[in-house]
RNA sequence: GCGACCGUAGCUCAGUUGGUUAGAGCGCCGGUUUGUGGUACCGGAGGUCGGGGGUUCGAGACCCCUCGGUCGCCCCA
């Protein structure tokens, strides 16, 4: 009996994921690291956590994650540091600090853990998981393409594709990010009392915000709203033109989606979302875009960047529940007279690659039933016939003999 | 940070307008039965009813606080 102490509680919005959902957890990083080799990715691990500057200077003070959703302490020596809440600032600070400008351009992927302090709900939690996709000092638009085409491909293998769509939309360069976002502040201040209380506040700290806000108050002026459109440079214009006819050439479906703006600071040019409607309040299953600005926020040469992250528990919902492995063989001990046999078999079956399990404890009587009941492509069990160990083999002819064989070696 | 709903055995749940020692199924452990077999029966372990306070003669049921869960808002993957 455990008696008066008190079990302490798992943190608030983190998980332990457990049969069928953790293989569909990692079925979807099984089939993020199949795919990014195809597409020749490279694999980084980077720390969990930074010095906290890593993230405040990256995404922008003024945006939710680092206003507010942060985990962010002092260690033992009166450091900042900050839990990672995404990956790409991380990656910067490693390209900058590692000198993988020798890499350059650069692909890598890498998976893990983030932290954001939030409330947790359908698809949001306070520790969650992503795969990342990264295409480092390349200023093409052919790297934008690459890697929305691997994404497209991923779901798809996934089996996820249908119902998932490419929600796409340039933010031009810097300055015609910057133009628009003036014009866009300057259109909504004239309508500000009519505003949502909500964009009223967006309008300080994130205007851009405002377009894709839920708030029926809001729609009509969003309607209304300037264009980026109308503030493209040349060659912004040019460089979107060369993502969307390249996503045309490689096949992948995509809409224009002129409100879609993202939340964090560095974004330039291609901003995307796969968005669906199957995940409640959580539509985006993978999101990202281009990031010109970065690396000099950081404090690193100029490098223009690309990339994308998606989630992976948004992932494996959509995947749905998936069967455990069936055990091939069960080995099953009726008699305890007859154990060192069926600890010797069991040990040959898995050095032969045969997944195995000993049932070898309860009621003798009861081991076989319950090596049926939980199912196996074959059991072998060891009893006492006539002072005798005896063994039987209930399987398929074809296995049988793998068993006969793994036990002769 | 805001809102709504929820919290009884390991799991899924029941528990009548507040009324004796809080129940079932499944699972687990043991026994009997069957014996190339996922049978049936019997028995057992396991709950301070999320936690704390209050109302009441009496609280699993009502009230307050708190912790957690779920789903929205916000934000995002």
């Amino acid at each position: 009996m455990s008696g008066k102490i008190d079990t302490p509680q798992a943190i608030r919005g983190t998980q332990d994921i457990f049969g069928a959902e953790a293989e569909a957890f990692a079925h979807v990083v099984e089939t993020f690291e199949r795919v990014r080799k195809l597409y020749r990715f490279r694999r980084v691990e980077t720390p969990v956590f930074e010095k906290t500057a890593v993230f405040s200077r990256s995404l922008g003070e003024t945006t939710d994650v680092v206003s507010k959703e942060m985990y962010s302490f002092e260690d033992r020596g009166g450091e900042s540091l900050t839990l990672r809440p995404e990956f790409t600032a991380g990656l910067a600070r490693a390209y900058i600090t590692d000198g993988w400008k020798q890499y350059a351009p650069l692909k890598i992927a890498t998976h893990g853990p983030l932290f954001r302090y939030e409330r947790p709900q359908k698809g949001r939690y306070r520790q969650f998981h992503q795969i990342d996709a990264e295409v480092i000092g390349a200023a093409e638009p052919q790297a934008d393409v690459e890697l929305l085409v691997m994404a497209d491909q991923l779901l798809n293998e996934l089996g996820i594709a249908e119902g998932v769509t490419l929600q796409l939309n340039t933010l031009g360069d810097g300055d015609s990010r910057e133009a628009w976002r003036s014009a866009l502040v300057e259109y909504f201040r004239d309508h500000v009392i009519s505003l949502s209380e909500d964009s009223q506040d967006r309008l300080e700290r994130n205007p851009l915000r405002i377009l894709d806000s839920k708030d029926p108050r809001d729609r009509p002026f969003v309607a209304d709203a300037p264009k980026i459109d109308q503030f493209l440079s040349g060659e912004a214009q040019d460089f979107f033109g060369a993502v969307t006819s390249g996503l045309d050439a490689a096949g992948v479906r995509w809409n224009r989606m002129d409100s879609l703006v993202r939340g964090l600071d560095y974004y330039r040019h291609t901003a995307f979302e796969f968005v669906t409607d199957r995940l409640g309040a959580q539509g985006t299953v993978l999101g990202g875009g281009r990031y010109d600005g970065l690396m000099e926020a950081l404090g690193g040469p100029m490098t223009p960047a690309v990339g994308w992250a998606a989630g992976i528990e948004r992932l494996a919902m959509l995947v749905g529940e998936r069967e455990e492995p069936v055990t091939d063989v069960i080995v099953v001990v009726e008699d305890d007279a007859a154990m060192a046999e069926g600890v010797a078999a069991v040990s040959r079956l898995r050095r032969s690659g045969t997944s195995a399990e000993l049932f070898a404890s309860g009621s003798p009587r009861k081991r076989f039933d319950k090596a049926v009941k939980q199912g196996a492509k074959a059991i072998l069990a060891y009893s006492i016939r006539e002072g005798e160990v005896a063994s039987r083999i209930k399987a398929e002819d074809n296995l049988a003999d793998r068993i006969e064989a793994a036990l002769a070696d």
